[in-house]
DNA sequence: GTATAATGAAAGTCAGAGAAAGTCAGATGT
DNA sequence: ACATCTGACTTTCTCTGACTTTCATTATAC
């Protein structure tokens, strides 16, 4: 929508496509393109290109700094598919599955009908006769059941 | 007659239809044009627009935040799947799973990866800590929303 | 000439304000 | 009785500004 955040968020994403999953920013240069205050570049960087979404971010403060920002190169999906599942620990909310699944389309690793049927299957919807205490349990069995039916194919 | 909440229901079924079944609103906006509380738009949703009514809803907070609503697609692929949707009992087999994911992918209504991933989510091993007694029960709902997610897009 | 101090130009942090939507119990209407 | 409506309160997400930290460059001291 009309968030700035949205808005900051797709312009380095599309950096990000066109530099080849590598880009160098400077915060008060872009805070200026968007007429924010510097310190909204941060909160964009901190709740979108977070480390477990895939992103490497760096910075260099004082007289010429910069923010650098790397996408982690998945050309080996598999690989990348393996790491996710190994991460994965033994309990996962509806909301962290549903970040996973929205990486996994962002790297097109799924397809969106794929993508919606997982969101279907980890659903507290689907879920909802599982007892609470072994539905975030159940659901953390399952994301990595389905990610390893992948690496299969 | 004429209850607020009827006369929201058909203006957001008018706008579904005007925009193709999907709609994206502002709860405030809409409570100000109706000149009604908020929480009225919480309360004609929760019991028109429900998912067994053929809806999906999903919002999100904060500034910038609204509602979105989409419809089921009933008539693409639409009527054959919810004949199958309602003939999905309320207990299913890992077995009879099977059954009906190689039915879909023989009539092309699942590609194969879409088939594994679903074999992969109602399979017993994901499932394992769901207490047995409940085991097929939730399958059963699991099938149906996946099922469902597909008639959407 | 080298070492240190001062200056300025970045980026980082964090708490708080603001802007939505969600919840729920109780009042009201039919 | 049951559906509808309201308002107070909660939760989540976004945005801002004051203040801090870090680094590079330039000026000063020896």
């Amino acid at each position: 929508m009309a968030r700035l955040s949205d808005i900051i968020e797709i312009f380095l994403k599309d950096m990000l496509n066109d530099m080849h999953g590598s880009v160098e920013i400077q915060r008060n240069e872009l805070a200026i393109r968007f007429n924010c205050v510097p310190s909204q570049i941060n909160y964009v960087i901190s709740t979108r290109f977070t480390n477990d979404k895939g992103y490497y971010v760096e910075s260099r403060r004082g007289g010429g700094g910069c923010i650098s920002i790397r996408r982690f190169n998945i050309d080996c999906a598999g690989d990348y598919l393996m790491h996710i599942i190994s991460a994965i620990g033994d309990n996962l909310s509806q909301h962290t599955c549903e970040v996973f699944i929205n990486n996994f389309t962002d790297y097109d690793i799924i397809a969106g009908r794929e993508a919606s049927l997982m969101r279907a299957a980890l659903s507290d919807k689907a879920l909802v006769e599982v007892p609470m205490e072994k539905r975030d349990n159940v659901r953390a069995a399952m994301l990595k059941n389905m990610m390893m039916s992948l690496t299969v194919l």
